[in-house]
DNA sequence: GTACATTCTGTTATGGATAACAATCATAAG
DNA sequence: CTTATGATTGTTATCCATAACAGAATGTAC
């Protein structure tokens, strides 16, 4: 009945090897000043030997820290989510902490139940990359004990916003397509609930409203690729269009494989712009004009921020917002001559 | 000198105010039978107004178990990361598991370091989604104490396998290809030292060994675009290659757009196949043919093996390979007339 | 009415580490 | 030589929940 994983040696059990009491193994292990280098040296040999390792829950328990972070994200597999999660790993171990994840759908039960299992999981800090909608409020009675950032300011939390300047990123790419001519620009927009999709939206009708320039309507997307095909095949069929800007490059895809599929060239009857600067941009056909904002980025500010909040609870936390930059390749050009 | 974030209650705080035992509130809090109905609801109801959140370290510390697995990824941001990660979380939530994820680089000090974190952490299973190459020993004797799935079969860990059979991708592909009519098939692989790029590999140069043609020598990437890009460059010179199987989709992406710069098209002149299907494959230009992957399913897969295996520590684990399925799109096409 | 099983609840020990305090020893200052 | 000071180590209490055991109360069988 011999069980194949068991727990390992515990610090008594080093203590023991090494002769001495099991607070001074604690304090050999996190590096206190004062150990005899004798007993230091008698302490780790008999840690190695028995190829101990610190229990960290138990650790945790005690100090109230469990040097861990937890992450919210939709479960959704998009660029920004992943590369986003991947920033905050990086940002994470660097600060020494590890990541704990959770994905939710976009119910306020699901966001809630999210972060309740990060809550009850102990997690130090939070980071909320969701837009929590009719979860805010809810939302934020469970991390009242919780140091918390968030990456959507959609649940009007600006305290502790990590973002993107989207109003800055709209803006760029807009004037860049009346800038080589366009009468107008078009514009799929993401979800209406998210806020980076409804800052981009603003800014994109106040842009060409101060230009002077027709606001055409707006379309939707879910920010999905499929959704950016559907659009496309609209903006497609209409002559006038002859500038779009997609709210990703995701959909921006989508919408560039439909207007091919109606014979519109791109760039030269149609451009297009996204935004993200996703890795595959660069290298499609053709290659996509876009704004670039780095979600690896936001994940590591995010986590500079909330590792600056956990150290000290009561601090002004104003919002952080990176400025994207445009990147002009082959999707865009002057419209066709009429 | 007020803290804004403290402790929550503990249980004992709920035993308190509802006039029972710490151990009656745990027997409440664990759906245990014997409790009568009138103090069960008297308890919930403390609880409820105390906002109690049951501490999961410290239960973890007594039953010995953290309901938590490991993930361990690779630190870069490409398709197969993420939706493999996003497979295992959601796994393991209907497992009733929480995530931690942790990525590494590929050199064998991080790649141990991060299997060792995971391991410290508690976590009651792991999940390594790498290609350990020379770290495969160190990481095995970590993980004695551990029950561990592996994505990647380069390791030589072939216990515990979870993925999908690599062998019968790239003969989809490559027959796929020669029924086209073309002489041969070129290659443009992954890493030398990923198990599935290796099988790969193997794979296209036997069926066009079995198929009596010739085999091209193969070219290698990093799985990133760019890569891809580069290898087209130079596969798109040569007159003689009409066909090509690249290893990976967002590989696939870059040889097409070198292809194109050089005035090859796709397919009249050059088809092009890749490996994974990822989302935007069908809205490239032109839509990629290509062997769908699951990550998202591998994802879940390996969690169900991993909570089989954590329940039943003795059992047999034979590798569990899901078929591919050749998707055929517009990048490949018979080979032009000579 | 006695003997025994069941149901419900409480008490104590435990998991593994660290904080706070106490004790010892050596060295420096007077 | 005495006292203060600092370095080094050990002891005890604590974090929070659960397992194992124990006790009380109720019901059942004869």
């Amino acid at each position: 009945m011999e069980r194949k994983f068991n727990r390992g040696p515990a610090m008594r059990d080093v203590a023991r090897a090494a002769g001495v009491s099991a607070q001074t193994v604690s304090r050999v292990l996190s590096n206190h000043p004062n150990v005899q280098e004798s007993t230091r040296q008698r302490v780790m040999a008999a840690a190695d030997e028995l190829d101990y390792r610190r229990n960290n829950m138990a650790r945790a328990l005690v100090t109230g820290r469990s040097k861990t972070l937890g992450v919210l994200t939709l479960a959704t597999n998009n660029y920004s989510r992943s590369s986003l999660a991947l920033g905050v790993e990086l940002g994470a171990r660097e600060a020494g902490y590890t990541v704990n994840s959770v994905t939710s759908g976009l119910s306020a039960e699901a966001l809630t139940g999210a972060v309740s299992r990060l809550v009850n999981q102990g997690v130090d800090g939070i980071i909320i990359a969701a837009p929590l909608r009719d979860a805010a409020s809810t939302v934020r009675r469970l991390t009242m004990r919780v140091p918390t950032v968030n990456t959507d300011g959609s649940s009007g939390i600006s305290d502790g916003l990590v973002g993107v300047d989207q109003d800055l990123a709209a803006v760029l790419a807009t004037r860049h397509l009346l800038e080589l001519g366009h009468a107008t620009v078009w514009h799929v927009a993401g979800p209406e609930d998210w806020s980076d999709s409804a800052a981009r939206l603003g800014s994109w009708r106040r842009t060409l409203e101060e230009a002077g320039r027709e606001v055409p309507p707006e379309l939707h997307g879910d920010w999905s690729p499929e959704s950016g095909y559907r659009n496309g095949l609209v903006l497609g069929r209409m002559p006038e269009v002859t500038a779009i800007l997609v709210a990703s490059d995701e959909m921006a895809f989508g919408v560039i494989r439909a207007l091919s599929e109606l014979g519109r060239r791109i760039p030269e009857d149609v451009s297009v712009v996204g935004i993200d600067d996703i890795d595959l941009a660069a290298y499609s056909n053709p290659p996509l004009t876009t704004v670039r904002q780095s979600f690896e980025d936001t994940g590591r500010r995010a986590v500079t921020h909330l590792v600056e909040l956990i150290a000290n609870p009561g601090m002004d936390n104003p919002p952080d917002l990176a400025a994207p930059v445009l990147v002009v390749r082959g999707s865009t050009a002057p419209p066709p001559a009429a």
